[in-house]
DNA sequence: GCGTAATGGTTGATTTTGTAACTAACAACA
DNA sequence: TGTTGTTAGTTACAAAATCAACCATTACGC
């Protein structure tokens, strides 16, 4: 980064990514808050249900890198309003298919086009080429283990 | 990012900045929880005032981008700790100047280290040019207002 | 100066998260 | 079959974040 006597805390990768992270992120927040009432964990239930088809906690928890607590509590959400259905697994009673309702996919449908344009915005405010490099490097980082 | 009906998560800037936050991030929580039992907020403003200097709520708040409820408590805790002291102002009584303690500075110098030597290991992770291109695009998001 | 608005910072109530312990169901192996 | 260990998911309680209302003080308009 720089010298010791010089640290720039404005530099630092953890802490520039959430400040980028969290700018990046708080008109699409705004959104999905206003438009639907659901949370940051809600929407990316909902978007792996809308993205990947019917799927379990587990895997989304897996996918989505998401704690299976957070995971049970927006399963609950997104079942009091009407967004997924849940079924047990026949063979394995353990397992819960989460599916979208045509309530839950309209609302999915709504939001990835929104997260889109806004995607495209964000990609326009930065260079073409900056921005896949940027995706490159940060899908490095976020697969980082540990 | 791709036609509308290939979407692909794992792509949308929001949530992957995300994903590389927190994944760039786990370490160096550890390290702030484990050696001095201090939050996010905690060790941002330690690291305000070990870089700026004397500074008030308000500033921290402004520089940081955090709300002042959050800093207010951060404050509090660090004050608990004995890592800062708290004077008001004499002009304008409504100002409260903080400065680190000697403790205070000596966690905030450990600390530096680390998230220096952390920050190389993820620099090096990726390349060198291609750090440097991710520091500017981050910061160009940052930046964006709204 | 006096009333009103704005500012720096704190507090309290509510929501959300994190951690651990828990239930129910299945697996493995004697 | 019975015992022990795993796994999917939930729940309970503590810790933390959020939001609005709140002091105390200073600034502004008249």
């Amino acid at each position: 980064m720089q010298k010791k006597d010089a640290f720039d805390l404005h530099l630092f990768l953890p802490y520039l990514l959430n400040q980028a992270a969290e700018a990046s992120s708080l008109k699409f927040q705004r959104a999905y808050k206003d438009r639907y009432g659901i949370l940051r964990t809600e929407w990316r239930v909902l978007f792996h249900l809308g993205i990947y088809g019917r799927m379990n906690a587990k895997e989304i928890g897996l996918r989505a890198r998401i704690h299976k607590t957070k995971i049970s509590r927006a399963v609950q959400k997104l079942e009091q309003r009407r967004f997924l259905t849940r079924d047990t697994d026949t063979t394995d009673r353990r397992l819960e298919w989460l599916t979208l309702t045509p309530q839950g996919r309209a609302a999915y449908d709504d939001l990835r086009a929104l997260a889109q344009s806004y995607d495209s915005e964000l990609s326009a405010a930065l260079g073409p080429g900056e921005a896949a490099a940027l995706r490159q490097a940060l899908q490095k980082l976020a697969d980082m283990a540990e």
